[in-house]
DNA sequence: ACAGTCACG
DNA sequence: ACGTACGTGACTGTC
């Protein structure tokens, strides 16, 4: 017996696309429908071996019911875009699984389905199952035919047959047409009898078996009910007529066309690939088939653990290593465990042991010297990571010519993972294993067995480099060859040794600090009991919420999802109430300085050297920022002065040498200047002018000498918010002033600044059509939302597309001026040494007699790290700590 | 693991 | 009308 399988296109498009979350692949393409549909269809096929197969779409925009009801789903809102663009896609998706697909011009979907039905009845021995969310088709259901009505979610379904529909409705299926024609349907605008719904439908049918039997036995109706009925019969005769399925569509299509006989691995595969589909791609086995290309089966590869014995047999292949991969365990570099190398040779991937490179052999010390060498070209994966865990082994790698981890940032900067696995996945390469399922996770963690480590990290190897030469094309197709080469991948050596040299801490410093602030905090504590008339845990949002706003009857200004609001926005509101909330703000910012600058700060600092050693994070920042951890040293207190103090701490690691920082003044506005060329700001910059006091003369219209202090912080807010991506509720909410005053303000601003005004128009235009973004230096950022119907997405979207191309472009500015500082260092034989880089700002440390000679360097080199249309400005500062160095 | 809060540019 | 300024990381409390 044969099983054949209707879809209705449409129907079950719709139902995944508002079911499923928005999703997108990194070209920007929407793919939660497709998704949705590709699970629906593996589910079908799993359960119901179907031999026959078909999924049918709506065609025109006018069919049949429209010409004879003009307003036939009307009122339905449009398809919105992220939907429509969904539909070739899906075309594509069925024409991977092999599946038949038809559409008729004039029809709907659930015309072909109820023609193909009818013939099913009538040709006999076929079974049919029908998939569709919509109610209507029940009318289609005979001993041959059954509904799969979608549930919640996509793939859950229930499977109506003759008596199903029984026992819900006390209907045959060809009652419901008539059911449809008295209680219509709003969603396609079929109106039916008004105040008809499906209760009363259901018992006038039980008693008239039809519409028709209701309209003649109108007379023995009571009431409101009879007038109703009385006077909408012809609503209800046309409503009938609309929802009957029409089954004499003139299809040519022959019977054997819809045979199915299982979908072809590569194809499938290839799709999921372009929809970016990896659960999918790695949860299903597309082995098997004539394909050369391996496909992504595990193929059995040669790999052999390095014993003592064999240290020879590896250094006579060192030639012959085409990637390295260096394994560790643990997140921070600067203390993780070392596990050991894997390094990939064409015929053969060998796993070395750390041990083996410490037994101080020659043969150890070859395989050392040849990972120092730079006359080698390795593929590797996070040449950052390795270099830092190698470095603190005595280790300098060298020789490194391409990093998948770094360009798969470049390629998309906004994914999160960027793990091997995932990688190969989107390759197509053979699977590979997550490190969590290998090593497991959190306490869990476990280094394996010997030969399932050696397997594991031999795959590693192998995918480095059978990801290299697809990733280099692409990083060249994307323009991004050169910012990868001239930049990124220089820049990660540099972060390497700044990192392994660290900043030295004055700890004895840091826990007087600490011991102040203690004392502190146990005053203000108590201040704080007293003034509450409670004793209860300050740090806890929840308690605190509920002391000042239950117990204290303090009016609630915002809220949060879990309770009441009670940061530092919120108790600045309620200050003039209640004396307590004055001493919670300073508990507050004390209490943080204790925690993670003063506690936070200690734990990092390494007993041996005294020195906390960041890791810089160069593949985290969407705009291609660093971002610093273990600790973070991009964010130590500058603002208030009592956090100010910790900078103290922060000395230098030689007696008699100065801490020296160099900040770019402005460099966001001066690259917007620069971007956008606005005559203006251009102006401002070339004669070196007071940037806001500028902006407050000109969107105030006053002389220099009229500009206030307030008139000068709210043009600092106003070019805050220009950075930004501008909204006039942002800039109203930290001005503390009516979103009708920030507007004006905006336009006033983009009055003067026209400049300004035409490229915030021009990048968002230009991220629709493109899809990304870009920085001077051709570095990328996807923005699908740009296209999203929902107002908050696209307008996210909308300033991400003016903000990343200003800050990105800073990223890249800061970045080369510390290649080229690195390298001015080497070249002029400098004891000075680069420490940390805080977005725009370097800091290093000095010995007396190079002072002046880096005060000029630092500054020459970052002014002139990039050539734009207008200077860039450094102002350079030493002193004997980083507090003073400014 | 997540939410709330707050430190920085 | 919609409701957020852009980009990060660390700590505490709570579930």
């Amino acid at each position: 017996m044969s099983k054949l399988i209707l879809i209705d296109g449409n129907s079950l498009a719709n139902r995944a696309f508002y079911a499923l979350p928005p999703l997108s692949n990194s070209s920007g393409l929407h793919t939660n429908a497709v998704y949705g549909f590709t699970t629906m269809l593996l589910k079908l096929l799993e359960e119901q071996q179907p031999t026959h197969f078909l999924v049918a779409f709506d065609a025109g925009k006018v069919t049949f019911r429209h010409k004879d009801y003009a307003e036939y789903k009307g009122g339905r809102a449009k398809t919105p875009p992220e939907l429509s663009e969904q539909f070739p896609l899906l075309r594509d998706l069925i024409r991977a699984f092999g599946m038949a697909q038809f559409e008729l011009e004039g029809y709907e979907a659930d015309d072909i389905i109820g023609t193909l039905t009818r013939i099913a009845d009538e040709k006999g021995d076929i079974e049919v199952i029908v998939v569709t969310g919509d109610k209507d088709m029940l009318q289609l259901v005979s001993d041959r035919v059954k509904i799969a009505l979608t549930r919640k979610g996509i793939t859950e379904v229930e499977l109506y047959d003759k008596a199903l529909i029984e026992e819900k409705y006390g209907l045959k299926p060809h009652q419901i047409i008539d059911l449809k024609g008295l209680m219509g349907d709003a969603s396609d605008n079929i109106p039916g009898i008004p105040g008809v719904g499906e209760k009363t439908a259901l018992k006038l049918l039980h008693e008239y078996e039809s519409v028709e039997g209701v309209l003649e036995n109108a007379a023995q109706l009571k009431g409101k009910m009879k007038e109703k009925v009385e006077q909408h019969a012809d609503e209800a005769r046309m409503s009938k007529e609309l929802a009957t399925i029409y089954r004499e569509v003139p299809l040519t299509t022959q019977w054997e066309e819809l045979a199915y006989s299982g979908y072809e691995g590569q194809a499938l595969a290839g799709m999921f690939r372009k929809l970016e589909f990896k659960s999918l791609l790695e949860k299903m086995d597309f082995s098997g088939g004539d394909s050369a290309e391996a496909g992504r089966e595990q193929a059995s590869i040669e790999a052999a653990v390095v014993g003592e014995d064999d240290m020879a047999e590896l250094v006579g292949i060192l030639p012959q290593v085409t990637a390295l991969h260096v394994e560790a365990a643990g997140d921070n570099p600067h203390n993780a465990e070392m596990i050991g190398l894997a390094l990939y040779t064409e015929a053969k991937c060998y796993y070395v042991p750390f041990e083996r490179l410490q037994e101080g052999t020659a043969e150890a010390e070859a395989v050392k010297a040849w990972l120092q060498s730079s006359d080698k070209a390795l593929a590797v994966y996070d040449q950052h990571r390795a270099e830092i865990l190698l470095a603190w082994r005595g280790i300098h790698l060298r020789g490194t010519e391409f990093d998948v981890h770094l360009a798969a940032y470049l390629l998309d900067p906004t994914e999160s993972a960027l793990t091997l696995n995932g990688l190969t996945v989107k390759y197509g390469l053979p699977a590979l294993k997550a490190d969590e399922d290998v090593f497991g996770k959190g306490a869990k963690f476990q280094i394996p067995a010997l030969d399932v480590l050696c397997d594991y990290l031999c795959r590693k190897a192998a995918a480095i480099h059978q990801l290299t030469e697809p990733m280099k094309r692409d990083l060249e197709e994307s323009g991004m060859h050169q910012l990868f080469y001239g930049l990124e991948q220089p820049l990660a050596s540099v972060l390497a040794a700044m990192e392994e040299k660290g900043i030295e801490v004055d700890t004895e410093a840091l826990k007087q600090y600490g011991e102040e602030l203690g004392s502190q905090l146990e005053t203000i504590m108590h201040s704080i009991y007293d003034a509450a008339g409670m004793e209860f845990n300050i740090n806890s949002p929840k308690q605190l919420g509920e002391v000042l706003f239950e117990k204290l009857q303090l009016p609630t200004v915002k809220k949060t999802k879990t309770g009441y609001s009670t940061d530092a926005e919120v108790l600045e509101k309620l200050e003039p109430y209640h004396p307590v909330i004055g001493h919670i703000l300073h508990f507050r910012t004390l209490s943080k300085l204790q925690s993670t600058y003063v506690e936070g700060l200690l734990k990092e600092v390494r007993k041996d050297t005294g020195k906390v050693h960041t890791y810089y994070r160069q593949t985290i920042a969407a705009t291609g920022r660093l971002s610093s951890q273990y600790p973070n040293l991009q964010n130590i207190p500058i603002r208030l002065e009592e956090g100010r103090k910790i900078r103290r701490v922060f000395v230098p690691s030689k007696p008699g040498w100065s801490i020296l920082t160099a900040d770019y003044s402005q460099i966001e506005l001066r690259v917007l200047a620069h971007i956008s060329q606005d005559e203006k700001l251009m102006e401002a910059f070339l004669h070196d002018l007071d940037i806001h006091t500028k902006t407050a003369m000109d969107v105030f219209g006053v002389s220099e000498s009229q500009v206030d202090s307030n008139m000068r912080r709210q043009a600092k807010a106003v070019n805050f918010g220009i950075v930004y991506g501008i909204s006039d509720y942002g800039l109203s909410q930290n001005l503390n002033i009516t979103r009708k005053e920030a507007a004006q303000f905006i336009e006033q601003y983009f009055a003067v600044f026209q400049g300004v005004r035409q490229y915030m128009d021009d990048i968002v235009r230009k991220a629709r059509q493109d899809g990304y973004v870009t920085t001077l230096l051709q570095r990328r950022r996807y923005l699908p939302e740009i296209t999203a119907s929902n107002f908050n997405l696209r307008s996210f979207a909308e300033r991400t597309a003016m903000n990343t191309p200003i800050q990105g472009t800073a990223a890249d500015i800061i970045k080369l001026a510390m290649v080229q500082m690195d390298e001015r260092l080497k070249r002029d034989g400098l004891r000075s040494r680069m420490l940390l880089q805080v977005h725009d700002e370097l800091v290093f440390e000095v010995p007396e007699d190079e002072i002046e000679t880096m005060k000029t360097a630092v500054a020459e080199v970052m002014e002139n790290a990039l050539k734009l249309d207008v200077p860039l400005k450094v102002e350079v500062d030493t002193g004997s700590n980083w507090y003073e160095a400014k």
